[in-house]
DNA sequence: ACAGTTAGTGGACAGTTGTACACCAATTAT
DNA sequence: ATAATTGGTGTACAACTGTCCACTAACTGT
């Protein structure tokens, strides 16, 4: 291969080898060039992800060569590779944290769960590569990535579970049993997820009957909440 | 790096550049040394996944050098990885329809939840390396495994569909709401398996809690059953 | 105006990878 | 007994990888 730089994400070039004073890209401060730089390098990392790449199989290299940069300039961003992963982690959760926070105050009285779908499904269409690379990371090899999401994830299910207080009939379950039903809940939605972006994109009919699938699995979750008791003392 | 086959999985060597000519291992049939190399091979990368690579990260070369084989004598056996790969697909569903097999003929009236969760952590704990593999490459770049895997989930769930219609209180739900439940109980399953693997090996107090909520989640899920009405009709 | 810092370049190196090729010993078939 | 097939070996090569190093244009604080 002699050509480099295909599939640039943003190309950096200044000023080279000649004169050009202050034409073209070059009227940046030197804080606006780095994070320039800097979130082309893990926009690249995220874009070959969704391509259908695996963490593990994305190169220091190929990235910085997709962000248009050599590669020794990487590391003047992010010490490794690990480093840059757990920031696409961090960025990747603060838009589901957004999503959340947004499903959470939209709150309609009743179709709370048909709303909760409707959300995900259009946030997934929106920010697929975040989605793709949370569902790809939490089960990757890389042990530290798989324990940040798995993290992360634990934590919002904690959140949910607090959360569903506000519901009459969880009114007085224990705090473990509220976890467990919050598990189940995130659980089903990450499964969600995960078929939609198995499907082939945009294809509406799919994705319509998984998010009706989903649905109606939720439906059936919270069916059986007003008829639980706790596990110990389930005998009666 | 001198030393080559370090970690490996099984020596393959035959009477070399001397003339003991009928000891050690070699009183073997051609047929028994070809299979005998090639579940070496497969061996060899089930064990690099289970410690943490993912299969994307797997090279033909490490794979071949933990079978004590030199990297061109893996194309006597597969064309490439990939093929590798669908070939270990096949071999962990081959343990995971075997266990199923069991928990449906161990039929116990009752307890029929326990019991399931019971053999699920049985068979983990028995084949930690073929559980590893199916979640790790049920989510993995590689397309053609992920749907390799994704398609013989599939298939599980709707043999536990048709199973389902064995309980009197599903006895007249529609297929499709019985997918949709089966559905559930394998993405339940899955993620307790995933939450298995996770946690530290042999570690029976996180093991017992993980076994202990994936009970109640599946206790709660056929709570709501009997309340079911399917969606369409949902309004009465 | 000038010195320092910063964000980038380019070349080099050793290690690893997939694959092509020629070869060979032992098993198998004739 | 001899020929063919098979399952393996070793060498070789070009491509790619992470990282080290010296270098430099331009932005920045003084």
């Amino acid at each position: 291969m002699i050509c480099d730089e295909v599939h640039t994400v943003s190309v950096n070039r200044r000023t080279r080898h000649g004169s050009r004073s202050r034409s073209g890209s070059s009227r940046r401060s030197q804080q606006e060039r780095r994070s320039h730089t800097r979130q082309a390098l893990l926009d690249a990392a995220l874009l070959q992800i969704e391509a259908g790449e695996s963490f593990e199989s994305l190169s220091l290299r190929s990235v910085a060569r997709a962000a248009g940069v050599v590669p020794t300039a990487f590391y003047r961003h992010f010490e490794s590779m690990d480093e840059l992963g757990l920031t696409l982690v961090e960025e990747s959760f603060r838009t589901l944290r957004a999503m959340l926070r947004e499903a959470r105050d939209g709150l309609p009285p009743r179709h709370v769960i048909r709303r909760s779908v409707e959300i995900l499904v259009e946030q997934v269409r929106e920010h697929r590569p975040h989605f793709v690379f949370i569902v790809r990371v939490g089960y990757t090899g890389n042990t530290v990535l798989r324990h940040a999401v798995r993290s992360e994830i634990r934590l919002i299910t904690s959140e949910l579970a607090t959360d569903l207080t506000r519901f009459p009939v969880l009114r007085d379950w224990t705090t473990d049993d509220l976890q467990m039903l919050a598990g189940l809940l995130v659980n089903t939605m990450i499964s969600t997820v995960a078929a939609m972006l198995d499907a082939p994109v945009a294809a509406p009919e799919a994705e319509a009957e998984i998010a009706g699938n989903a649905e109606r699995q939720l439906r059936l979750i919270v069916l059986g909440a007003p008829s639980w008791r706790s596990g110990p003392r389930a005998d009666r």
